[in-house]
DNA sequence: TTGAAAGCGCTAACAA
DNA sequence: TTGTTAGCGCTTTCAA
C-alpha cells in the first residue's frame, strides 16, 4: 500500500504533476476550478505532501531542533511547551534532542541533523564561545538563557533578577548571603555570580560562594552542610533542585527556613510552590521564552532562507525578558545570630 | 556555502558517487583503501550524509515520532528521556510532539508526520479504539500506557499495582477507600477503577468513586472537599498531581496526613517525594518504558521495514512490567472514626 | 493558466 | 570491487 504521490493524484484530477505541485505550493497560481479538483482528487486518495522530497529541492524542511542541555531538568519544561506549540502554530516540526550536559554530545546532535533540521534552539548550551561562533556561521542558530555577542539569543535578565534577590536580601536585613554554585560550564551559573557578587558589594553585602555542585536535590545537603560553616543568614543555590536540597538538610539538622535561614532558588520550577516551605525563588524561562525563540528563529530562516545564515546579527535579535522574584515561604527576616547555631 | 554532497566528494575522492554512497551505508562492499580514501574526503569536506534524499529511496528515515497526551505532565518526564536515549542509541531522531489532551490534535499530528518518520509511540493516547486500530493499519505504532488487542504496547501491569495498593491498605487496616477520578478519556483512568473497584471486593473494601476530575493540582482542593463528605480513611488519586492537591486541601482543612488520611497517587512524580509529606504512590512508566517503547518499535520495523506493518502482532509484543508502590509518608494506619471529622 | 522536463542528494539494480 | 544509470517525490524554470 504505497502512500500516493502528486503523480497519483495529477492522474486522477486529470492534470500534469507540477500543477498539483502548484495546487499545494502556490494555489494562487492555479486556476480555481482546477485548483478545486486537485484538492478532492488528493483527498479521496489520501494524499500527504512528502515533506522531506520537497526540501530536497527547496532546501527548507519546515523543522527545527531545539537542543537542551538537559531534558530531565524540569526548568525546561515549559520552555519545550512553549517552543513546541509556537512551531506547530507555523507548522513547522519541532525536535527536541538532549545534549545530557555534554558538549561532545551537543556538537554531535547538531552535526547529525544538519541536514534535516533549518535552525538550532540551543537551550543553556554547554559549548564555548568559539564552538557556539562556529556552529553560527555555518546554520541558523539562536541561543536561550545564554549571550553571545553577535548571536540571536534570549535569556532571562540576570542582572535585573539578580537586583532583584539582593533588593529582597536587603529589605529583610540580611548583610550577606552563601551563593551555592552550580556546574562550572554552565554560563548562566557564571553570570549569576558575577552580578551578585557586584551587586553585593553596591548594597553593602558580604557575598560568599561554594562548589561547584551539580544541582540536583541529592547534593543539596553537602552544599547546606559546606554553607553552615560560615554561618549565613541566607542562601541562595544554583538552581531549584539545589536549593530544594538545601532545604531539606537544612530541616534535618533542626534549622528552621526561613526563621533561621532563608533560601532562595533559581528557575521556579514547578516543583518550588510544592515543598515546604514553599521556595522563594527566581522566575526562569518560560513558555512564552520558548515562544520566543522560536520566533527569532523563524525570522531568521524568513531573511536569509537558504543554509546560510547572515553576517551581523541585529542587536534587536537579542531578546532579555523581565524577570520575577517569587516570593514564597523560604526567605523572611535575618535571623538573630544566636545558638541555633551550636550544631 | 552550499553542503557538500557524495558528487563533491566522489570527485575529491576520485571515485563514483555510487561508491560513496557505499562507502557510507555498505561499507563491507567496499575495498579497504578505497573506503578510507572517501571517508577521508568526506571529512576534509565537511560532508554530511542526507537523511531525506537518502528516506527518497529507501522508505526509512531512521526518524521515529512519540505523541504525548501533555507534554507538560511530569509523569512523562522520564518516558521520554529514556526513549530519547534509546533512540540515540539506535541512531534514530526522537520527535516528541504534544497533543494536548486533544484526540484531534494527536490525529492530526500523527497525518502531518506520516512521510517523515518510519512508526509512532502513542503515548496515553486519548483516541478511541476504531481510530487507533486504524492508524495501527497504515503505520508502525506502539502503544505505551494503553493496550489495544493486536496492537503493540508497553504499559504498567494496573492490575498488579492496584493489588498492592490495595493490599497496603487493609494491611493499615483501613476498611474502604475514595477514588478520585482523571479524565474519562483515560483509558488508564478506566483501568485503575476498574481493578481497584473489583480487587475492593475481594479484598473485603468498600470502593467509592468521586470525579472526574482534571489532574492537576488545583483541582485537588475541589476533589477533597467532595471526598471527605463520606468521611473516607483513605484517599486514591488519578494521579500524583492530583493527590498533591488534595492533600494540600486536606491540610488547609486542618486534618493530618496520614494520621487522618491516607492519601496514594499514581505515577511517582519527581515531586512526590518533595512534598511534606511525602506521597506514597504507584511507580509510573518510567525511563525504562521510554527505551522498551522504543525497542518495540525498531523491532517492527525490522520485520516489515517497509510502510505496511505487518497483519497480527505477536503478544510478545505487549509488555506489561511490573509496578512498585512507593510507600512514603502519606499512607498510614486507618484513623479512629472520631471527631477530627467535624469539619 | 497549464504542461514538459530537469534536477535536488541519494540508493540500488545492473554491468563491467 | 567499482561505475553507470535510473529513479524516489517534489519544485521550478521554460514553453506553450
Amino acid at each position: 500500500m504505497r502512500l500516493p504521490t502528486i503523480y497519483d493524484v495529477a492522474r486522477r484530477a486529470a492534470v500534469a504533476p507540477s500543477t498539483v505541485s502548484r495546487a499545494f505550493g502556490r494555489p494562487e497560481r492555479v486556476g480555481r476550478a482546477t485548483r478545486e479538483r486537485v484538492l478532492v482528487a488528493a483527498d479521496e486518495l489520501g494524499y500527504v505532501p512528502n515533506p522531506h522530497a520537497r526540501a530536497l529541492q527547496t532546501g527548507r524542511h519546515k523543522t527545527v531542533a531545539m537542543v537542551i542541555s538537559d531534558i530531565a531538568n524540569p526548568r525546561f519544561f515549559e520552555l519545550v511547551r512553549g517552543a513546541e506549540q509556537r512551531a506547530k502554530a507555523a507548522e513547522n516540526t519541532l525536535v527536541i534532542v538532549n545534549a545530557e550536559e555534554s558538549p561532545t554530545i551537543e556538537r554531535d546532535q547538531v552535526h547529525v541533523l544538519t541536514r534535516s533540521v533549518d535552525g538550532f534552539i540551543l537551550a543553556a548550551s554547554r559549548l564555548p564561545d568559539h564552538d557556539l561562533r562556529n556552529l553560527a556561521s555555518k546554520h541558523h542558530v539562536v541561543l536561550v538563557d545564554r549571550e553571545l555577542d553577535p548571536l540571536p539569543s534570549v535569556a532571562m535578565d540576570t542582572g535585573l533578577g539578580c537586583r532583584q534577590i539582593l533588593e529582597h536580601l536587603v529589605s529583610l536585613g540580611h548583610e550577606g548571603f552563601t551563593y551555592c554554585a552550580g556546574p562550572p560550564q554552565s554560563w548562566m551559573g557564571a553570570a549569576r555570580w558575577a552580578w551578585l557578587s557586584r551587586g553585593a558589594e553596591e548594597h553593602g553585602l558580604v557575598a560568599r560562594r561554594i562548589g561547584p555542585y551539580t544541582p540536583a536535590v541529592a547534593n543539596g545537603a553537602n552544599a547546606a552542610d559546606s554553607a553552615l560553616r560560615d554561618r549565613p543568614t541566607a542562601l541562595l543555590a544554583h538552581n531549584d533542585m539545589l536549593a530544594i536540597g538545601i532545604m531539606r538538610r537544612l530541616s534535618a539538622r533542626g534549622l528552621r527556613v526561613p526563621e533561621d535561614v532563608t533560601v532562595i532558588g533559581f528557575d521556579d520550577i514547578f516543583a518550588a510552590e510544592l515543598v515546604t516551605p514553599q521556595l522563594t525563588t527566581l522566575q526562569g524561562p518560560d513558555a512564552r521564552a520558548g515562544r520566543l525563540s522560536i520566533e527569532l528563529l523563524l525570522e531568521l530562516l524568513q531573511s536569509s532562507p537558504t543554509s546560510q545564515p547572515r553576517e551581523g546579527e541585529d542587536p534587536a535579535h537579542q531578546l532579555r525578558l523581565p524577570t520575577h522574584l517569587v516570593v514564597r515561604e523560604s526567605s523572611g527576616p535575618a535571623h538573630q545570630a544566636s545558638d541555633e547555631w551550636s550544631h
